[in-house]
DNA sequence: CAATAGCCCTGGTGGC
DNA sequence: TGCCACCAGGGCTATT
């Protein structure tokens, strides 16, 4: 099952995971060290339709001779603050890959958008299934971002709490498995993590949101944040082995109490884990554990 | 407004 | 062995 995938020119590519809250906090902090305070010199871009909300040119102009003052994160978009009052705004979606490439290292594969610092170091934008998007606007305009302008409160804010939830989901008559993937209710859950979160609470994922009782909803906040404190912690989840040139590799696969388990026993009580679909999605959960 | 279905996109996989 | 349909899913759009 586990394949490291070697392309012909040595680079190990095939690190794969889905990038959630946790995995792009840690691309965010793998960055931070690099590229604070470098300026970037030129930007090469190989695939335009990556780019939102502007021509392409215009996106280099934007970016061009502008110096990076600092990252932040908010749900799964990772903000690049640029000494302009503008910011680079990057959403990584399934493939995207945010990489960090010393001026000798060679061209990743994959590359779609590359930015050259003054060092000569380059950060790369690779993608292999395309679907990433990166916007540059106005620091004033970042609202016009949709999905950042409407995300609710995520894992680990003080924001994010039991009062809160269960006034949202008292209107709703979707499954929580559906409603956590909401970015506007939660923002920064994906597929994997709220499968995890409703495990770990308990809670079974075709249950209607507002058949939710306020000590699940309790307990779903707190497992939510145990779950997503300690895969960030983890460096987020990774199904191949794999290591970069900072050796930066998550190791949260191997907590995973339900996702990708299918037929694999519970670690709690030994029932096979069952997997179904819902909204779309594959959802995985114990039968016995979670009501 | 809320729920739902379809779409984008490509590499890996399973079936024949 | 080769071919091909299908699956993975985040976020957006269209529809009811």
């Amino acid at each position: 099952m586990v394949k490291i995938g070697l392309k012909p020119n040595n680079l190990i590519i095939e690190e794969k995971f889905m990038p959630e809250l946790p995995e792009v906090e840690t691309v965010r902090r793998g960055l931070i060290a690099h590229v604070i305070g470098r300026q970037i010199v030129s930007v090469e871009v190989k695939l335009a339709r990556l780019i939102t909300m502007t021509a392409p040119d215009e996106f280099v102009q934007l970016i061009v001779n502008e110096t990076i003052t600092d990252i932040e994160r908010r749900g799964k978009y990772l903000m690049f603050w640029l000494s302009g009052e503008k910011v680079l705004v990057v959403h990584l979606r399934m493939t995207g890959r945010l990489l960090f490439r010393r001026a000798e290292q060679e061209l990743d594969p994959y590359t779609k958008i590359q930015f050259h610092l003054d060092t000569g170091d380059r950060l790369v934008f690779a993608d292999v299934r395309t679907l990433g998007t990166l916007t540059v606007l106005p620091a004033q305009k970042l609202s016009n971002i949709h999905g950042l302008a409407t995300m609710g409160p995520e894992p680990l804010s003080p924001d994010l709490t039991a009062a809160y939830l269960l006034a949202v989901l008292k209107n709703r008559k979707s499954n929580i498995k559906t409603l956590l993937l909401n970015q506007q209710i939660v923002g920064g859950l994906g597929n994997i993590y709220v499968d995890e979160c409703l495990a770990l609470a308990g809670i079974h994922p075709e249950r209607l949101g507002n058949s939710l009782t306020s000590v699940e909803v309790e307990q779903l906040i707190t497992a939510i944040n145990t779950v997503i404190d300690e895969a960030i912690t983890n460096q987020g989840t990774t199904f191949r082995d794999y290591r970069d040139s900072d050796g930066r590799k998550g190791s949260h696969q191997h907590h995973l109490l339900v996702y990708g388990r299918k037929g694999e026993p519970c670690k709690h009580c030994g029932t096979p884990i069952s997997r179904i679909e819902l909204g779309g999605r594959g959802t995985h959960f114990c039968a016995n554990c979670q009501h």
